[in-house]
DNA sequence: CGTATCCTGAATACTCAGGATACGGTGCCGTATT
């Protein structure tokens, strides 16, 4: 298609200008580069592949990690006026997936999961098909889900090839240099990269030390009993997110609700449209709350548990201030509590003696255990046990790395922001009042403009301080 | 692997030392049997 870019997007959209890196990968994948684009959320991703299956014949095929996403991502393009997209999914009705897979032709985008996307059956159909393009969204999932949690995520780059190599374009917010590198790998590409800062300055950000686990509940009370909301809590035990959104409600007659995946779905929708209606002041969640959540107003994310790596601190305290407003991102820390996550990487990973012994008698083992369900997987592609060995050894090596990187940010004496910045070769603009206070440094709510008033019963914009004010609040606070 | 909590026994305290135990995330998928 000869039409300019932004004519497209003028004819789709109404547009009349590309946001950061839109362009950029667009012209890209129009001169026919592959292409990994790392945007932050709110950049317009989906744009992308969208105007790009817009301007070209054939299918747009676009793997992605959840199944509500897929669904919502379906409903908002209908919305949206594109008529000829579906997903195709386990929830899908056998007689509406024989539908669309009769007129497989007569679709511009389809959604599938990288599982769906492995089943013989479906890859037969879909090599019959014409792809303008590949687009593989979230594509961090390839390096943090594929080796010990989601396998099919591996076998993406086979797949990419059984289907002739089409163009392929590789979305995720947040990818350092090791996981771009590891996602065109796996993909077996050299793609063009396009990258735009992941520094949200509306988030101050705060790292804070306490003596024990006791210290850090009553800390966490303290917060949340000042804090405007809604907020967001993270913990990496279901257990625990369940019992202190119970604590809270009772501590602060607040509306509190936990969101983990022990939770039914239909539990855990409800929560997250209550959620995204502002009917809940505070959720208490583990790593399943995330991706696809797209509430702007959220004031404050704190940890209360150490996150994985830098990358997922940034997706999940990045769900702060998406308005633009102050916001605010809180890391608990107690001495030990690196032993969570040093233990969650290792919970699903058979141990060397369990995988000789599996691969020697894998009859012998029960299915319901989920590393036996990751070896069986790994045996029936073809991969030797020494290889699997390998790979769960380099995956351990990663989260070591990425958590002492995460514990270099708690100990941070100096500028969290650079530090945080730098595992992602960006530098930080420089420090002053509003970027962040490391562990030594005491956090100063109402400097923030983020102290609830005691009176007023839900937070309203006329509430808070104008930031002129929050200007000469933060020079008398100075002084 | 270490932290929090529960349990036990000694002692009979407005309890406590010390050992045992439980706990710790993320999701897709035809999938066969009562």
């Amino acid at each position: 298609m000869a039409e300019p870019l932004t004519t497209s997007l003028q004819a789709v959209f109404g547009y009349s200008q590309f946001r950061a890196g839109q362009a950029a990968a667009l012209t890209a994948l129009e001169r026919g580069q592959d292409t990994l684009a790392v945007l932050p959320t709110g950049a317009g991703k989906t744009l992308i592949y969208q105007l790009y299956g817009y301007r070209h014949a054939g299918c747009v095929l676009i793997v992605s990690p959840l199944l509500a996403l897929m669904t919502d991502q379906v409903n908002r393009m209908r919305l949206a006026g594109f008529r000829r997209v579906a997903a195709i999914t386990s929830l899908t009705s056998f007689g509406e997936r024989q539908t669309i897979l009769n007129h497989l032709d007569r679709y511009q985008f389809l959604f599938l999961s990288p599982e769906m996307l492995a089943q013989p059956a479906m890859l037969a159909r879909l090599q019959q098909l014409t792809l303008s393009l590949l687009v593989v969204d979230e594509a961090h999932c390839i390096v943090q889900w594929g080796p010990d949690f989601r396998p099919d995520y591996l076998l993406l780059g086979a797949i990419r090839e059984k289907l002739e190599r089409p163009l392929i374009l590789m979305l995720t917010a947040t990818a350092d240099q090791a996981t771009q590198g590891e996602i065109a790998k796996q993909l077996r590409t050299t793609p063009t990269v396009v990258t735009e800062s992941i520094n949200r300055p509306n988030i101050f950000l705060d790292v804070e030390h306490v003596a024990n686990q006791a210290a850090k509940r009553e800390r966490l009370l303290t917060l949340v009993t000042q804090l405007v909301f809604p907020g967001v809590i993270y913990f990496s035990s279901k257990q625990l997110a369940s019992e202190t959104a119970q604590w809270l409600r009772d501590q602060t007659g607040l509306t509190v609700a936990a969101y983990h995946a022990g939770l039914s779905s239909e539990d855990r929708f409800k929560i997250q449209q209550q959620f995204m209606q502002g009917d809940l002041a505070i959720i208490c969640a583990t790593s399943a709350f995330g991706m696809g959540i797209d509430k702007n107003d959220v004031r404050y994310v704190i940890h209360y548990h150490l996150p994985a790596d830098l990358g997922s601190y940034a997706q999940e305290m990045g769900r702060a201030g998406r308005d633009g407003q102050p916001s605010l991102a809180v890391l608990l820390y107690a001495p030990g509590d690196e032993r969570l996550p040093l233990t969650l990487n290792q919970a699903n990973r058979p141990d060397d003696a369990t995988i000789q012994r599996f691969y020697a008698h894998p009859q012998a083992f029960s299915q319901d255990d989920p590393g036996v369900a990751l070896l069986t997987f790994y045996q029936q592609h073809g991969i030797s046990a020494s290889a699997v060995q390998a790979l769960f050894e380099r995956r351990e090596r990663e989260r070591a790395r990425a958590l002492d990187q995460m514990l270099a940010y708690v100990h941070e004496q100096r500028c969290l922001r650079t530090s945080w910045l730098a595992a992602f070769n960006e530098s930080a603009p420089t420090h002053d009042q509003q970027c962040c206070a490391p562990a030594s440094v005491p956090l100063d709510l109402a400097a923030l403009g983020l102290q609830r008033k005691p009176q007023a019963q839900s937070p309203s914009a006329a509430a808070q301080p104008d930031w002129l004010t929050q200007l000469r609040q933060l020079f008398l606070s100075n002084n």
